[in-house]
DNA sequence: TTCGTTTATGCAAGCGCTTGTACAACTTTT
DNA sequence: AAAAGTTGTACAAGCGCTTGCATAAACGAA
C-alpha cells in the first residue's frame, strides 16, 4: 500500500472543519450545500492547491470524460488533420483525447483497444487499419458499454455503429469523369487494398464512369497499392509507364502517390498534363503549389472529426433516455482542378 | 453508488475458489503464486471476458501509464511528426498518450495542465504556446511529482527541467551562411515573437552571421510574424517586397511562410531564386516537389519524439534510486539546399 | 410550545484493485 | 517427533472520491 501522496478532499475537509462529503458535493456544486459553505470548501481548496484526481472520481461514478482515437499514423495529412479536429472538438465538450496509432496493424490495433477498455474511455472513435478484416475488438469494446464511431475506413460489419463517411463511390466516380471530361481517355487507377470497403467503392466508381463513358477498363492499368506511400507511388507509376499500352491518365488513391507519380513521370520525360493527367484522393496543404499543381478530391476533415465526436457524444449520453439510432453520414467532397489534370485550356 | 457493471476480480474469483488477492497476484505474475493456480485464474478470467481495470490500478498504485503530450496545433507537419513519434515510442514502453492542442493559447494550456494532474499523468511532454511567458503551471505538474520535458519551444525559466531542443543559433547563422554563399546580400528576416527564446536565439544567429559577414542588418527588413500562417507569410512578403530598397533573399521563421513568400513573389513577378532567395525552417514533406523547391532546414522530429519519451521515462522511473539529472539534449538540423536558393550555378 | 418542513451536513458503504501481514499446510532439519 | 523453514493463499485495509440515507439545525405554521 502506498502512502497517500497529495492533497485529498480529506485534507480540505479539516481545514474547513466539515465532512469529505461536504466537500465532494461543495466542489461539485450540488444543490444541497450552502453557498456559505461552497465559498469555504472552494477558498480552502485552492489555499491547499488541491487538485481532484480524476482517477478516484472515474473509478466511483464507473464513467470517464476520455475518447479514443484509434488511426493508422499521423504523419499523413488527412488523418492529422482528422485528429487535430476531433481533440478541438472533444476539448469543447470537457473530453480529454487518447490518441492511438496502428501503423494500420491488425494486432496493434487490438492491443489498443483492449488498452482503452481498461481504461475506461467512454467512447472511441477509429479508421480501421488497412489490414483489419475481423472486428471481435469492435464488439468487444461495445459489450463493455463503450460506444464506437467509424470514420473514413469503415466496415459494414459492424451493424449498429455509428459511420462517418464520404461517398467513396461517387467520389471516383466524378474524378474519373473529371479526366474524361477534361479528354483523357486512357486512364489508369491505383488503388488500395480492396479489402477495405472504401476501397473496393472507389474501384467501382471509377469502373462504373468508365463504363458510361464507353471506355475500355484495362485490367493491367488497375494497379494495387500495399501502403499507398511515396515509394509505392514510385514504382506503381514506373510500372504503368512503361507499359507499351501507356494509359494518358492516372487516377491515384491519395495524394503522396500523386506527387510520386508526377515526379517519376517527369524522370520519364512524360509530360504533365499534357501526356499524362493525374489526379488523386486527399488534398494536401501543398497540392496548390506543386509545379504543376495537383487536381485532387478535397476530404472534408474537418467537419468528420466534429461529426464524429458529437455523435460519440450524442450517443454517451443516450443512455439514460432510450436507444440511440445509428446513422451513417455521408459528407460531400470537392474536386479541386489544378493544373495537373487541364488538358483543355478551359479546364 | 453506481452498481458494478464489468466482470471484475470478485468473478473470478468466485469462478475459480480463491481470492481477490490471489487473482490479483496471479495476474500479476507474483512469484508467490503456484504456477498450477496461475493457470487456473488465467483461464477463468479469459473464460469470463476479464479486463482489469487500469483506473483502479492506478488508484491503488498511485501511478499511471500514461504521458501528457502538450502541443501547440496537430495541424502542423513538425508537431504531427513529433507527437507520431512521440506516441510511437510511448507505445513501446508500454505508455499511452493524451494529446492536447493549446492552439497556442496560454490559458488552454494551463486548463490542459490541470486535467493531466487531474488525471494523474506520470508525465508530460510539451512544447510551449507561442504566448506563453510564465510557467507557474508547470512547476505545480512538478510539485505533484509529475515528470515535465520541453521540447523545442523551451524555456529557461524551467530549471531541473530536461529539454529536448535543437541548436536553434547555430542553425539560423548556418542557414544565413548559406545564403551570404550563394551571393545574397540583403537579407531579410522574418521572425516568430521573440518572447520565445527560440525565435529569439534564431534571430541573434542571424544577425551574427550577417555582422561576420559585414553586411547590413536593415530593421525594416526584420519582420515578425504573429502566428506564422500561410496568410501570415504573405502579408510580410508583400510588405517587404513593396519596400523601396528591397530584400534579395528572406530567411523565414517556417515552411509554410516561405512558401507563401515563394507564391507571393511570384505574382508580383520576382523570379525565386534569381530575383529573391527563400529558406524556411521546418522541412514540409512537399518541400522537395515546389517549383521551386524549397531550401529548408529539418527538425530531427522522429530524434526528438524519441529521446522526449526516453528521457522522461528514465526520470519517472528514476525516484526509486536517487535524484535524476535533468539534461539539455541539442540535436542536429540539416540544411536541405534546394532550388529556392540557388543564385549560383553550383549551389 | 410543538410539530411538520425545509435546508444543510455527516455517516458509511462502495467503485476495483494492490499489498502488508497472518496463517495454514507442507517439507525439511535435527 | 518436534522445531524450523517453505510455500501458497486469505484477510483486510487502503487508494480518493461519490452518494443514498440518516440526522441535526433552523424555520414557520398550528
Amino acid at each position: 500500500m502506498k502512502k497517500k501522496t497529495r492533497i485529498n478532499i480529506y485534507d480540505v475537509a479539516a481545514e474547513v472543519g466539515v465532512s469529505i462529503s461536504t466537500v465532494s458535493r461543495a466542489l461539485n456544486d450540488d444543490a444541497r450545500i450552502s453557498p456559505k459553505t461552497k465559498a469555504k470548501v472552494k477558498a480552502a481548496a485552492m489555499k491547499l492547491g488541491f487538485q481532484k484526481n480524476a482517477l478516484a472520481t472515474s473509478l466511483s461514478t464507473n464513467q470517464t470524460k476520455v475518447i479514443g482515437v484509434i488511426v493508422p499514423q499521423l504523419n499523413r495529412e488527412f488523418l492529422s488533420s482528422l485528429v487535430h479536429n476531433i481533440e478541438e472538438a472533444a476539448f469543447e465538450k470537457g473530453y480529454s483525447v487518447i490518441v492511438c496509432q496502428t501503423n494500420n496493424s491488425y494486432e496493434r490495433e487490438k492491443t489498443y483497444m483492449d488498452t482503452l477498455i481498461a481504461s475506461r474511455v467512454a467512447g472511441i472513435v477509429a479508421t480501421l487499419s488497412l489490414e483489419t478484416e475481423s472486428f471481435e475488438h469492435f464488439e468487444k469494446a461495445r459489450e463493455q458499454g463503450i460506444k464506437v464511431v467509424l470514420v473514413d475506413r469503415v466496415t459494414t460489419s459492424l451493424k449498429g455503429t455509428t459511420k462517418i463517411v464520404i461517398d467513396d463511390y461517387r467520389t471516383a466516380f466524378e474524378g474519373t469523369r473529371h479526366l474524361i471530361d477534361q479528354g483523357y481517355t486512357q486512364i489508369a487507377y491505383v488503388s488500395g487494398p480492396t479489402k477495405q470497403l472504401l476501397y473496393a467503392d472507389r474501384l467501382r466508381g471509377f469502373q462504373q464512369a468508365m463504363k458510361e463513358a464507353g471506355l475500355p477498363v484495362k485490367q493491367e492499368w488497375i494497379k494495387y497499392g500495399s501502403n499507398l506511400s511515396f515509394a509505392d507511388g514510385t514504382r506503381i507509376a514506373d510500372e504503368l509507364l512503361k507499359l507499351k499500352e501507356r494509359p494518358n491518365a492516372i487516377f491515384t488513391a491519395n495524394n503522396l502517390t500523386a506527387i510520386s507519380t508526377i515526379a517519376h513521370a517527369e524522370e520519364l520525360g512524360i509530360k504533365v498534363p499534357e501526356q499524362l493527367g493525374v489526379i488523386g484522393f486527399s488534398e494536401e496543404p501543398f497540392s496548390a503549389f506543386m509545379k504543376p499543381s495537383v487536381t485532387s478530391i478535397r476530404q472534408p476533415s474537418k467537419a468528420m472529426g466534429q461529426l464524429a465526436v458529437q455523435k460519440l457524444i450524442e450517443e454517451i449520453n443516450s443512455d439514460q433516455n432510450g436507444s440511440y439510432i445509428h446513422q451513417k453520414v455521408v459528407l460531400d467532397t470537392e474536386l479541386i482542378c489544378r493544373d495537373s489534370t487541364r488538358l483543355r485550356k478551359s479546364g
